[in-house]
DNA sequence: TAATATAAATGTCAAAAACATATAGAAATG
DNA sequence: CATTTCTATATGTTTTTGACATTTATATTA
């Protein structure tokens, strides 16, 4: 049931999963594999698996659906590679606007994190 | 349109709210505030406003909801208060399940927290 | 007494996530 | 050489969640 054993712990399961699983974030995965080097989507599932935001494998249907959503948006554009092994994949480089969202993501990301951070740090401090 | 201008910028607005608004999290604010002391849903709505999570206000229908589902899970009971001003107020208290659920909900915002400070950093290192 | 504040809850609709299925070429295996 | 497996992309369906609106009711105050 639940997918993600790795992020759970004593009995809780799906409960600690509320607000979205670590497998979630794709576009913002997508982005920065993207920056590193094109790519297609069978291969950005791959290494989408342990990294970054490893938990589960994500969605494939969910990954191509995001890569068609992000070419339309402008983020990310697209070329047929016919040549090499295999059926044509269709290969993603990321685009300027694509840096600037990813930039976007980074900062939300930063944000997010310091009001975990707050959370925590009241929980550990009500502790007492 | 987007519910929360402070944890956007420069013209992203909706994009970077991808995975869900930091206004989330209903239910381990419910229990932290509830860790506090035992309190009625009207209140609990006015207290997460501006602490812990604070971004917008929270949907008081998904507050109400979220409290009743989580009386049925065991994490939190209610009783009626008649007496004192206004109408009734349901308080509700934490159970030794719900600071259970608590602990594993801080669990996983850390983990959540590492993911995404490694996400951070591996964009950072790239970005050289 | 009409408006506003307090309090709890339900209804509805659109968006998103989860899960399943479809298609097809290429390579490996028996 | 037929069948299975792997690579690759994509769509269909169903369920869940989120966003927003509405309902009901008491108490207070202008």
């Amino acid at each position: 049931m639940c997918g993600s054993q790795r992020s759970c712990h004593n009995g809780e399961k799906e409960a600690c999963q509320y607000g979205g699983h670590l497998s979630r974030f794709i576009e913002p995965r997508l982005l920065l594999l993207l920056k590193g080097k094109p790519s297609h989507g069978y291969e950005l599932i791959e290494k989408m698996d342990d990294f970054p935001f490893s938990d589960v494998s994500p969605d494939p249907g969910a990954v191509y659906r995001t890569l068609r959503n992000m070419e339309r948006e402008g983020l990310v554009k697209s070329t047929w590679e016919t040549k090499g092994t295999g059926p044509a994949k269709r290969i993603y480089e990321i685009t300027p606007e694509g840096e600037e969202r990813l930039k976007a993501w980074v900062w939300s990301l930063k944000k997010r994190k310091e009001v975990m951070e707050k959370f925590i740090k009241t929980y550990e401090k009500e502790r007492r």
